[in-house]
DNA sequence: ACACTGGCTTAGCTATCGCTTAGTCAGCTA
DNA sequence: TAGCTGACTAAGCGATAGCTAAGCCAGTGT
């Protein structure tokens, strides 16, 4: 078996000073951090806009829902929009930023290992090119456009 | 502001069949539900191994770390192998499964977007590609190798 | 024989997550 | 004006995630 840790080079030792306070992944986990946050997330890129919407669609109770949506809203991953269709009164839609769009290539992830590893042929529904149709997954690559495999990461200290 | 939710198809509609109990990411959180959990991932990519390393690393309390060793574990992220070091007694360490080092896109992911919208320029570290020393970040591509936007992407039922 | 160290476990606490049930409120529609 | 609907809010509950403080156990070192 190959390993799978990522090589440390020599200067990020010792790991005291550096680790937990400034890591920007438990930063992330701090503004999304339950699971009702990430499906809130998925539906809000299913394209729900509607407080009802995300209540069925994530099957969440009302309060849980409405309890993200002010939170996601706050830490400004969702924007609220009033709208109002002909006959209705005026109401608030919610809508992804660009802040909370960027997350997808997480979600993403997320999705794949869970199809792969977890509901292996399970999931009804896959995200697609819409170009060409292949299926879309989130894979690692460096600013020069190469895959990169697992075990061609290093830490470099910043 | 373009459009930033994927498109659904008509024949996605209507959802209430499909959604929440075959989702892949939603069964991917019930096994990594926690920040700890991410946090104990973390370390292990980065290359801790024994107890003590993950308890320091992730600054979590030692049941905790104790408790998500147990689980990551018992899951098949993580497995224990014994080993010795000579004059000491043997013990357990902690390495990736398969399974657990195929996370590692999502943690990319997740550190990307932490970096780029929580903590910009305060993370003391980097990943980055062992050949040419380019910073990896995770992006989507479909299985034609083309770079996809986030508005080129489309839902399929399968 | 005794203390020490690494690797945990146990007990007991607080805070947060998510649930159900039951409102509230604004603006239609009748 | 009285009800209806969509979008919430409030109250109260049980389960889970995290903490600290304390203890346990196996094997070394003295």
């Amino acid at each position: 078996m190959t390993s799978t840790t990522i090589q440390m080079t020599g200067a990020l030792e010792p790991r005291e000073d550096w680790a937990a306070d400034r890591c920007p992944m438990a930063h992330a986990l701090d503004v999304v951090r339950t699971k009702s946050a990430f499906l809130v997330l998925r539906e809000a890129f299913y394209g729900a806009t509607r407080f009802e919407e995300f209540v069925q669609r994530t099957q969440l109770s009302e309060p849980v829902a409405a309890a993200r949506l002010r939170e996601l809203t706050d830490a400004e991953l969702l924007e609220r929009e009033p709208y109002q269709e002909p006959g209705q009164r005026t109401r608030q839609l919610y809508r992804l930023t660009e802040k909370g769009a960027d997350l997808l290539p997480a979600l993403v992830a997320l999705m794949q290992w869970g199809d792969k590893w977890v509901l292996p042929g399970g999931a009804r529904v896959e995200v697609r090119h819409r170009d060409c149709g292949a299926r879309v997954t989130a894979e690692l690559r460096c600013e020069h456009d190469h895959a990169v495999e697992r075990d061609d990461l290093v830490l470099a200290r910043r």
